[in-house]
DNA sequence: ATGACGACTATTTTT
DNA sequence: TAGTCGTCAT
C-alpha cells in the first residue's frame, strides 16, 4: 500500500492538500500554469485507490472536450504506473510492450469507462438519453430519446425562418442573430417564454417571447434540443420531478468541476441540484461519502458573453460551506506557484491583472527563473507583423536546435487575424495548424451526411429531413417541398410522416411522386437496420445508394473531389468513433459529432505553429509566444472600449495570452490594419502601458508613456477615498437599495465589493465610485 | 430547376 | 474585404 502514495510526491503542499480532499466541499483557486489538472487527476485517482470509491460515482465536468480527454488520459496514466508497481514490481516504462497494453486497457475497462468525465454539454446528453421521455415543457410538450441537437446554424436558419416567414416581422428590427442571442441568455437564466414576458414586458419583449415561444414548439415538433436546452432540460427534470433528482443525487456522489469561473446560472443551478438534492437546509446536506471539488480562477473568465459569471465562483464557500467560524479556510485552497513560465513574463501578466478590480486576490510565485525580457514589436502594418513573427520563428529554431516547430503559438484576438500569418507560413514552407475558426462538422458535406444519419435516428427532425430531401438533387422541387411543409403543418404531423405515406405523396406531389417514395424507401431500409448494421456502414451505404457519392464523382471538379474526401473522413472518423467507445449506437455518435469542436482535433507534439485565437488558447502552454495585434480596438476589442467592465474581460484575455509562455514571449502591434476593407490607423494597447517597461524590450525608439502617469494620479485620486470595508457591512445604493457586502475584491491598487442586494443578486461595486454609502 | 451574378452587410470569443 | 443572400435569367 505503500506504492499508492507515489503520486502525492509529486505535489506541493497545496495541492497535496487539494488531492487528499475527500468529504464535503473545497474550492481550489488555482492561479495559471499551477498545476490544477494534475490536482484533479491525482485527486481522482486519490479517491478510488486509496478512499475506494466506485468510478461509477465520480462526476467530473469540464470546459472543452479536450480537456475531458486529457483527464482521462492522465487519469489513465497516473493508474497505470501505480498498477505496474503493485502488480509487477516495475516502472511501466520497463513492462514489455503487451504488459503495458494489457494493463491500459483494463484500466480503461475497470476505470476510465465508468468515470463520468465530459463537459456539461455532454454529460448532460447522456443523462437525457435516459431520462428525457420523463419531460414536460410547461405546454406539455414532450421529447424522445432518440432526439437531435441542432447546431447552430440550424437554429439561426430556424429562428430566421420564424421572423420572416412566420410572424412575418422586419427584419431590421427583429435580427435572427441578436434575437438568438437573447433566447440563449434566456434559456440561460433558466425562464421560459412566459418568465421572459414577465422581465420583458415591453413591446420588444412581447415579440421576443412570441418568436421564443415558436422556436420552443418548432424544437418539439422536431423531437430536437439546442444546446442551451441539454442543461436547461435536466434542470428542469430535476426541479420536477424529486426521485429522478434522487437518482443521479445518489449517481453522483463526488462532482468535480473544472474552470468553475466559466458556469453560468443554469449549470451553477444543476450542480447544486445534483450535489444537495435540492435540500434548502444545509444542516440536512449529509456530506458523508460525498465531495463538491471546484477549480477555477477568477482572472482567466473570459466567457461573459456566453453567460458565464465568475460570481458564482466567489460565492461557492458561501453556497456550499456550512458557514462555521474556520469555514473559510477549511473550504479553501490557492494554488499560486506557478510551474510554467519565466519570473519576467509572470511578473508582466502580474502586473497586467493587478489593473482589475474583479478579481480574488493571488500572487502568482515563479519557480523557473528569471528568463530572457519580453520582446514588445511595432510594425507598420499587419503584413510587416506577420513578417517578423515568421522571421522570429525561423531564427529561434536556427539558433535553439531544442525547439521544433510545435514550440511555437501566434495567438489573436480574432480568427479573421490569422490570413497574413498563414500566407506567410505558406511561403516559408513552414507546417502550421489553425486551431478553431472552421469546424469539419461545418462544411456542407459533412453536414449532409450528418443529416442523412440524423434522419436515420430521429425521423421527425424535419430540418434535416429538408437538407437532404434533395440533396443530392433529385428532383423535388421548391414547390413540391413547399406543399408538402404546409400539408405536415397543417395536419400537425412531422413531415416524415406525410412523406411516408404514398397516397398523401401522390395526392400532394406531382412528377416527383417517384423519387420521393425512392427516397423514403431507401431511409427505411436504413432505419430498419439501425440497430444491426455499424454506424459507419449505414453512412457509407446512404451516401452511395442516394447518389451522393456519385453526384460529387461525377462534378470531377477540385472542390467535389475534396468534398468527396472529406465523406470519407467522415467515415473513418465514425469507424474510429466505433473502435474507441465501443458503442453502435448511431445517438452516442450524433452527440458526439454535435458537441465537437475542431479544438478538440488539435494533436499536440504534432511539430506544427500553432495559430489561434486567445479564447482558444485557454489551457495550452508554449515554449514561445507571440501575443499579436495589440492595438486598442483590436485587443482590447472595439465592442469593449467605453465599458469598463468589458475591458476587464479584455485584459483577462491578454492575461491568459500572456500566461501561455514558457521561455520567451512577444507582443506585437502595428500601426495601421486593413479592417472592414479600410486600412485604419491604430495606437498601441492600453495593455502594453500597463506591463513594466523593464520587463521588455522593444523596437520602438521614443516610447511616449504620458498616459501612465495619467492613471496613476487617478489611481491615488481614488485611494483618498477609500475606506476600509469588512464583509458583512451593510451598505445603501441610491439605485440598487440596501445590500450587503459579501466580499472583498483586492485588486492591487484598487478595491471593489461584491454587494448582495435582494431580489437584485450580487452586483461588483467600486465603493470610490459607486453611489453608496455604509448603514 | 438551376446556376450565375450582383448587392448587401457584417464584422468576437464557442459548448 | 469577404462571405452570404436573394434575385434574375436561362
Amino acid at each position: 500500500m505503500t506504492t499508492q502514495t507515489s503520486y502525492l510526491d509529486q505535489l506541493n503542499p497545496s495541492q497535496r492538500r487539494a488531492v487528499k480532499h475527500f468529504c464535503g466541499p473545497l474550492l481550489v483557486v488555482a492561479g495559471a500554469g499551477s498545476g490544477k489538472t494534475r490536482a484533479l487527476t491525482y485527486r481522482i485517482a486519490h479517491l478510488i485507490l486509496y478512499h475506494k470509491v466506485d468510478p461509477e460515482n465520480i462526476l467530473a465536468v469540464t470546459f472543452t472536450n479536450k480537456a475531458a480527454r486529457e483527464m482521462k488520459e492522465r487519469i489513465e496514466k497516473t493508474f497505470a504506473q501505480e498498477l505496474a508497481i503493485e502488480k509487477y514490481e516495475q516502472r511501466l516504462e520497463l513492462l514489455k510492450e503487451y504488459q503495458q497494453k494489457q494493463l491500459f486497457s483494463q484500466i480503461y475497462k475497470n476505470i476510465t469507462k465508468k468515470l463520468w468525465i465530459g463537459t456539461f454539454h455532454s454529460l448532460c446528453s447522456r443523462i437525457l438519453r435516459y431520462d428525457i421521455n420523463k419531460y414536460r415543457d410547461e405546454k406539455g410538450r414532450t421529447w424522445q430519446r432518440n432526439f437531435s441537437i441542432m447546431d447552430d446554424s440550424d437554429v439561426q436558419s430556424l429562428i430566421k425562418n420564424i421572423i420572416t416567414k412566420q410572424l412575418k416581422l422586419d427584419e431590421k428590427k427583429f435580427e435572427a442573430r441578436s434575437v438568438r442571442y437573447e433566447i440563449s441568455k434566456a434559456k440561460n437564466l433558466g425562464l421560459s417564454p412566459a418568465q421572459y414576458l414577465r422581465e420583458n414586458p415591453e413591446y420588444k419583449g412581447k415579440i421576443i417571447t412570441e418568436i421564443y415561444e415558436e422556436y420552443q414548439a418548432q424544437l418539439a415538433a422536431n423531437n430536437a434540443l439546442d444546446f442551451d436546452d441539454l442543461i436547461l432540460i435536466p434542470v428542469r427534470l430535476f426541479e420536477q420531478n424529486e426521485s429522478i433528482l434522487g437518482y443521479w443525487h445518489n449517481q453522483f456522489k463526488h462532482i468535480l468541476v473544472d474552470e468553475y469561473q466559466d458556469t453560468n446560472r443554469i449549470q451553477y443551478e444543476l450542480i447544486r441540484l445534483l450535489s444537495t438534492n435540492d435540500e434548502p437546509n444545509k444542516k440536512e446536506w449529509n456530506w458523508k461519502d460525498r465531495s463538491i471539488f471546484v477549480v477555477g480562477d477568477a482572472d482567466q473568465s473570459i466567457y461573459s458573453f456566453r453567460m458565464a459569471d465568475f460570481t458564482i465562483l466567489l460565492n461557492f464557500q458561501s453556497d456550499f460551506g456550512d458557514g462555521l467560524p474556520d469555514d473559510d479556510t477549511r473550504t479553501m485552497i490557492k494554488l499560486e506557484e506557478n510551474y510554467r513560465s519565466r519570473e519576467n513574463i509572470l511578473q508582466a501578466a502580474n502586473k497586467l491583472i493587478e489593473n482589475n478590480t474583479q478579481r480574488i486576490d493571488k500572487i502568482l510565485k515563479a519557480t523557473r527563473g528569471i528568463g530572457d525580457t519580453i520582446f514588445c514589436y511595432r510594425a507598420d502594418n499587419e503584413e510587416i507583423e506577420a513578417e517578423f513573427v515568421i522571421n522570429k520563428i525561423k531564427e529561434f529554431r536556427r539558433n535553439n536546435p531544442e525547439l521544433n516547430w510545435g514550440s511555437f503559438a501566434i495567438l489573436y484576438r480574432m480568427n479573421a487575424h490569422s490570413r497574413p500569418f498563414e500566407d506567410r507560413l505558406v511561403n516559408s514552407n513552414i507546417p502550421y495548424q489553425i486551431v478553431g475558426g472552421f469546424k469539419f462538422y461545418d462544411r456542407q458535406e459533412i453536414k449532409d451526411a450528418i443529416a442523412y444519419l440524423k434522419v436515420i435516428s430521429n425521423p421527425s427532425d424535419t430540418v434535416s429531413l429538408l437538407r437532404i430531401l434533395n440533396t443530392p438533387r433529385r428532383g423535388i422541387g421548391k414547390t413540391t417541398i413547399e406543399s408538402l411543409v404546409t400539408a405536415s403543418q397543417e395536419l400537425g404531423v412531422p413531415l416524415w410522416e406525410i412523406l411516408s405515406d404514398e397516397t398523401s405523396v401522390s395526392t400532394i406531389a406531382g412528377r416527383a411522386v417517384k423519387s420521393i417514395n425512392q427516397f423514403v424507401k431507401l431511409l427505411q431500409t436504413f432505419q430498419a437496420q439501425i440497430e444491426t448494421l455499424p454506424v459507419a456502414e449505414i453512412l457509407l451505404q446512404l451516401m452511395e445508394q442516394s447518389g451522393y457519392i456519385a453526384e460529387l464523382k461525377n462534378k470531377g471538379t477540385e472542390e467535389a473531389d475534396n468534398r468527396l474526401a472529406n465523406v470519407f473522413e467522415l467515415y473513418n472518423a465514425v469507424l474510429k468513433f466505433t473502435e474507441d467507445t465501443e458503442s453502435n449506437s448511431i445517438q452516442d455518435y450524433l452527440a458526439t459529432a454535435s458537441l465537437s469542436s475542431d479544438l478538440d482535433d488539435l494533436r499536440e507534439g504534432q511539430e506544427k505553429v500553432s495559430l489561434m485565437t486567445l479564447h482558444s488558447a485557454k489551457g495550452l502552454e508554449f515554449p514561445v509566444v507571440f501575443l499579436v495585434g495589440l492595438e486598442q480596438g483590436t485587443l482590447p476589442h472595439m465592442r469593449s472600449l467605453g465599458d469598463p467592465l468589458s475591458i476587464e474581460e479584455e485584459r483577462r484575455l491578454c492575461y491568459v495570452g500572456v500566461t501561455r509562455a514558457q521561455e520567451q514571449l512577444f507582443l506585437t502591434h502595428t500601426k495601421e490594419r486593413f479592417v472592414w476593407g479600410n486600412r485604419e490607423g491604430k495606437i498601441p494597447s492600453q495593455f502594453l502601458e500597463e506591463i513594466p517597461q523593464e520587463l521588455v524590450t522593444t523596437n520602438v525608439k521614443t516610447k511616449t508613456r504620458q498616459n501612465s502617469s495619467v492613471s496613476s494620479t487617478k489611481r491615488s485620486h481614488q485611494t483618498t477615498k477609500d475606506i476600509s470595508w469588512e464583509v458583512g457591512d451593510r451598505i445603501y445604493h441610491s439605485i440598487f437599495g440596501e445590500g450587503e457586502v459579501t466580499h472583498i475584491l483586492a485588486g492591487g491598487k484598487r478595491t471593489n465589493l461584491a454587494v448582495k442586494f435582494s431580489g437584485l443578486g450580487q452586483k461588483i461595486l467600486d465603493p470610490t465610485v459607486a453611489p453608496m454609502e455604509r448603514i
